[in-house]
RNA sequence: GUCCCCAUCGUCUAGUCAGGUCCAGGACACCGGCCUUUCACGCCGGCAACACCGGUUCAAAUCCGGUUGGGGACGCCA
């Protein structure tokens, strides 16, 4: 079988966003399930909207959620005079004519048209029939001139056999004479891209619908280059709860790709969840391995109905689609505790709390604690946020708690500190033994367990929700326990 | 407006090509229960959909036609 080449080609204009990622996921599954080659090429012909800082935010977003490439990135205005030298070709042949009709003379004849017959008609082929003369003509005056292509006169319909919707059609009579070269003599996008996709030897183009309309002029390219077609695969599009096409402009930093990263997401957990938007593998399997998704994948099973990315503005619970957080929570309380790790290593390191022990001597201690308090927490950002008292001595209180599981009960300024000292005292500082004094002492002042067990959970956590009381206990050590149990009159001082 | 694509629970979706096993299955979310010193996790249960109209057929979510609805594209952007 032939060589399977896919390519990912963002415009360097914004930032990575998850529609974007999507694809670029889709053609990397397909490349990897094929021992394919997955190129990455940077189309920036749009010299005025490329930056740098969107290049690199891409390829960091790329890199990031683990989408290697094995050729590029390749830039391509790198290559304009492949594009170019394309565009002289179909000149030359009669493929394609100057065309020297005016932005403003469009304008005018396209406004005239939509009054008219309120229709748009397109380019109307002033251009296409000048003969060599007055081509020549025109240009020794000196004005300006883009290149058209010159759609084939033909009846019927063009079409091609696209792998998610089926066979294609779109009359010929339809597809106006495009531009491919602008009058200031830089190629554009449908040409560029075509070029391109043929010199890279791109076999299978896996896009989004929007593109569709591109396809069926790239078609023509194709044909008038003498190129082989490619396989075509249209993906649905990600759209917003409006059913408005998601972007950076209109929803922000909440579809950037970037903002899972810093908001503390598994980088596979947004690809999982991406795939599954727009695929499935016909099974009820929702949870993938990288390996198992690159077996499962398949573009025949790719939906031909758009996808809503359930994201509500200002829900704090739900700051992003809740299946794609649910789907985060799942690896965070399954993954392998040792590749968890790694992850809160760096979450640690970016608050300076990482001790080059839990690498060492307390990596037990570190891969155990971890497990204790996984099951509770969303994102890599709770390890260092509502499970930072496990790591540091400096940790907030949650006022919530604190006023209703120690505040409200005055006498807890001396309870606490008794229970520090029995602790202290205790020869075997374990969970049975801790339990046991906590509710001797319950009893002894004639109060429920759970008024010290929740007291001590707010003080030592800071939190009003955790593991098991006593395994908290154990796992922050005899040392830290006494010491801010005994320590708690400034949290009434201050109330 | 023109062309193209699409239409199953709130959301992601299975089922549609090869009509019956579907008074429609799974997941997330939501609600209830169990567990429990808290809150979760986990487990159990519940709510909830074939856009509409017509046709074909013994039989339609599934095939056909229309209507409505949604999306995309209509740039000297990519």
């Amino acid at each position: 079988m032939e060589e399977v080449r896919v390519r990912f080609p963002p415009s360097p204009t914004g930032y990575l966003h998850i529609g974007g990622a999507r694809t670029a996921l889709f053609n990397w599954l397909f490349a990897k399930q094929h021992n394919g080659t997955m190129i990455l090429r940077i189309e920036d012909t749009d010299e005025e909207r490329s930056t740098q800082a969107s290049i690199d935010g891409i390829i960091d977003g790329m890199t990031w959620l683990g989408l290697d490439w094995d050729e590029g990135p390749y830039f391509q205005t790198e290559f304009e005079h492949d594009h170019i030298a394309a565009a002289n070709r179909l000149l030359a042949s009669g493929q394609a004519y100057k065309c020297f009709c005016t932005k403003e003379e469009l304008e005018r004849k396209r406004e005239a048209a939509m009054a008219e017959k309120k229709h748009d008609i397109g380019y109307d082929g002033a251009c296409r029939h000048l003969s060599a003369e007055e081509v020549a003509a025109r240009e020794g005056q000196g004005l300006p001139a883009v290149i058209r292509f010159k759609t084939p006169e033909r009846q019927g319909v063009l079409f091609y056999d696209d792998e998610v919707l089926g066979r294609i059609e779109r009359a010929y009579a339809d597809i106006e004479d495009f531009v491919i070269v602008r009058s200031n003599g830089k190629p554009l996008y449908l040409l560029c891209n075509v070029v391109d996709d043929i010199r890279d030897r791109i076999t299978h183009i896996i896009r989004g619908q929007d593109h569709m309309t591109n396809t069926t002029r790239q078609v023509l390219l194709y044909e008038a280059l003498g190129a082989k077609l490619p396989v075509f695969a249209h993906m649905p599009l990600t759209l917003d709860l409006q059913k408005a096409k998601i972007s950076k402009r209109k929803h922000g930093e909440v579809v950037a790709v970037q903002y899972y990263r810093d908001m503390g997401f598994i980088p596979w957990a947004l690809c999982n969840f991406l795939c599954l938007m727009g695929w499935n593998p016909g099974t009820d399997q929702e949870y993938f391995t990288r390996e198992e998704l690159i077996e499962a994948f398949s573009l025949s099973r790719i939906s031909r109905v758009n996808s809503v990315f359930n994201y509500k503005p200002g829900d704090p619970k739900f700051f992003t689609d809740p299946k794609l957080i649910a789907i985060n929570e799942h690896y965070l309380r399954t993954m392998p505790i040792e590749e968890l790790g790694e992850m809160v290593r760096s979450e640690l390191e970016r608050e300076q709390l990482w001790d080059q022990a839990y690498a060492g001597a307390r990596r037990d201690w570190y891969l155990h604690t971890l497990n204790l308090i996984r099951d509770r927490f969303h994102t890599l950002k709770d390890f260092t946020g509502a499970g930072r008292a496990y790591f540091a001595d400096e940790y907030a209180i949650d006022p919530k708690p604190l006023a209703k599981n120690v505040l409200k009960e005055p006498q807890l300024a001396a309870w606490l500190p008794m229970l520090a000292e029995r602790f202290a005292a205790l020869d075997a500082f374990t969970a049975e033994e801790t339990e046991r004094v906590s509710r001797e002492l319950a009893d002894e002042l004639a109060v429920k367990p759970g008024v010290l067990i929740n007291a001590m959970r707010t003080v030592l956590t800071g939190q009003l929700a955790g593991p098991s009381m006593f395994e908290i206990v154990v796992t922050l050590g005899r040392d830290k326990v006494v010491q801010r149990l005994a320590r708690v009159d400034h949290l009434f001082a201050a109330a």
